[in-house]
DNA sequence: TATTTATATATGGATATACGTATATATTAA
DNA sequence: TTAATATATACGTATATCCATATATAAATA
C-alpha cells in the first residue's frame, strides 16, 4: 500500500491521473499540453506510474494512450475514484481541463466515453 | 494534497495509522513496542504525521498520546477510514495488534473507546 | 531514404527522506 | 536532588526522488 501512495505523492502524477481518469485515455502530447509541462516530465511520470500498476498504455500509431488499469483492486479503484471526485471540484484541475479541451490537432482515435 | 500521501507513504506510518485509528489514541511507547521498532523512529514519524495535521498529540504526564486529527476534512476522514478498513484484513495489522494486546505496563489512562 | 512527430530514456545535480545512534528534555517517584 | 521512565531532537550517512537537458527510439509521411 506504501508504494500506491508514493506513486499518488506528486502534484503532476495527480494532475495527470484525474485527466486520464475523466477523459478514459490521454496521450502524452494532450497531457503536456494541459499541463503545460515538458513531454519527458509527463512520460517520465506516467513511465512509474505505469511501472506501479496505476495506469496502462496503449499505442495507437504514433501515440501512446494512457489509461486507468483495469487490473486495479477495488480497494485501488475506490479511492482513486474519491480522490478524483475532489480533485475535479479544485481549480487546478478546472485549468488543466480547460487547456486541454483548447488544443489544437488532437489525435483522433476511438476514444472510448469522450 | 500531495502532502497527504506523502505521509501516507511509508510502511510505518500506516501501521502507526491503522493502531491509533483503531484504539482512538496510543502513546509511543504502545506503538514502538507493538511494531517493535526504536522509540526514536516511532516518535519522528509521529511527529511528522502531527507537522502534517494527520494527527493531534496530548500529554498525560509522562506520555504523549496520539489520536487522529479532528480537524481533518472530511475528504481525509473518508479516505483515512478507508485505508484502515483495508489495512485491518491484513497480516502485518493483526500482529501488530495482537502484540499491542499482550503489552504489560500499558498506560494507565481513560482511553476514550478502548 | 530522409524528415517530422511522438515518445522514451540517460545523465548529472539538487533536494528530500529515512535511518541508527547519541543525547537532550520532561515528568514522576524515591 | 537523584534516578527512572517516556519522549523528542540532533547529526551524519545512505538512499530516493525530481528535474532539466540531451539524446535515442518508433511510427508516419514526403
Amino acid at each position: 500500500m506504501k508504494d500506491f501512495f508514493q506513486i499518488l505523492a506528486d502534484e503532476t502524477r495527480l494532475r495527470c491521473l484525474a485527466l486520464i481518469y475523466v477523459h478514459t485515455e490521454l496521450c502524452v502530447c494532450e497531457l503536456s499540453y494541459a499541463l503545460e509541462l515538458s513531454q519527458p516530465k509527463i512520460s517520465r511520470h506516467l513511465s512509474s506510474m505505469k511501472l506501479n500498476g496505476l495506469v496502462s498504455q496503449r499505442r495507437e500509431g504514433q501515440w501512446m494512450f494512457y489509461s486507468l488499469n483495469p487490473a486495479l483492486s477495488d480497494f485501488e479503484k475506490k479511492l482513486i475514484h474519491l480522490i478524483v471526485e475532489e480533485l475535479q471540484t479544485r481549480t487546478q484541475f478546472q485549468q488543466d481541463n480547460q487547456r486541454l479541451g483548447t488544443m489544437c490537432n488532437r489525435p483522433e482515435c476511438q476514444r472510448i466515453g469522450d
